[in-house]
DNA sequence: AATGGTGTCAACCGCGACCTG
DNA sequence: TCAGGTCGCGGTTGACACCAT
């Protein structure tokens, strides 16, 4: 991602160059920064700190906006900005948190330290919608949340554990992404499942009926309905990019795993909006007002 | 090889909240 | 108290890369 960026700007940066240079004016620039603007900055801010913006672009000598500074320096120059994609874990966390606050971006980024909620704004945007985009339906529909809870959240799960297991990935995300599960959880049921579980991410995996025997009447149900596959050997196949799990097979795999009926499913290739309807109907009886929570999909493991 | 469509992401914009004199 | 300045957030845009035809 970060390369990509960097070979995409390189031109586009030799021309602002060349125009600044031409320039020589006292207006304002916009558009892409260039290399010699972000030393700038760079080494202004390592002098004198960050904050009142405004003061420090016109201190630097730069032709920016404080708001263009700010924006630079918090999303792309800022020494602790994480690159690359997200791993499960900050995926799994995104579409909790944000089906908790919405389009609280900023409070959601807090969450994932190294994360700017311009990364995250812009993944929920391009890949989240386009979720919903191929399943037909509005991304606040309750059809697409479905979707989210049953397939695409324990499919994420799975991942995270897969990555655990194999001793990368993820890094210390479990940890905060537990700690962000426990912030904002309000039961105690959900802060034990989340300190007796989610901190292990291995238990993801292989607790998929120990769990069930400690649920609450509620969450038995969702145990009943929804009860998803821990680890299959097929899965091991379906492991890397997101469209992936929006195949077909995978869901219909889910799907049999948690009850379907397999004559139904398998008569033919069901399109993915014949699929959600399956979902749907699973998702009976579940309560509605957070509909992709940890708090479920760790119970459903 | 050319072209049009799509996805991605950095950057900008508008607005409301907050701060300061 | 109030007006102007500043900051931060969420929505949107524009440019580029990639892919399919």
């Amino acid at each position: 991602m970060m390369a990509m960026a960097a070979t995409k700007q390189e031109p586009e940066r030799e021309r602002e160059e060349e125009a600044a240079e031409e320039g020589g004016g006292t207006e304002l620039r916009r558009g892409p920064w260039t290399v010699d603007e972000d030393l700038t900055l760079i080494n202004y801010i390592a002098d004198h700190g960050e904050g009142r913006w405004n003061a420090l672009a016109r201190a630097a000598g730069l032709k920016r906006t404080g708001k263009s500074c700010r924006l630079r320096w918090l999303n792309y120059l800022r020494p602790d900005v994480k690159r690359g994609d997200f791993t499960a874990d900050e995926q799994l966390l995104i579409l909790d948190l944000h089906s908790r606050w919405g389009n609280r971006w900023s409070k959601i980024a807090a969450q994932l330290p190294g994360r700017t909620d311009n990364e995250i704004k812009n993944y929920w945007r391009t890949r989240v919608q386009k979720h919903a985009k191929q399943l037909n339906c509005d991304v606040n529909s309750k059809r697409f949340k479905d979707a989210m809870r049953f397939l695409w959240m324990p499919r994420l799960a799975e991942r995270a554990a897969a990555q655990h297991a194999a001793g990368g990935g993820g890094g210390d995300v479990s940890a905060l992404t537990m700690a962000a599960a426990t912030a904002t959880n309000t039961g105690a049921a959900s802060m034990e499942m989340a300190n007796d579980e989610y901190c292990s991410p291995s238990s993801v995996v292989t607790t998929t009926t120990s769990s069930s025997s400690s649920l609450t009447s509620e969450s038995t149900t969702h145990d009943d309905k929804a009860a998803m596959p821990a680890v299959n050997g097929d899965w091991a196949a379906m492991q890397c990019a997101d469209h992936e799990f929006w195949s077909t097979a995978s869901a219909l795999q889910q799907l049999t795993a948690a009850g379907a009926d397999h004559q139904l499913l398998f008569q033919a290739d069901l399109p993915l909006q014949d699929l959600s309807g399956w979902v749907q109907g699973f998702s009976e009886g579940v309560s509605p007002e957070i509909l992709w929570s940890l708090d479920d999909i760790w119970r459903m493991q």
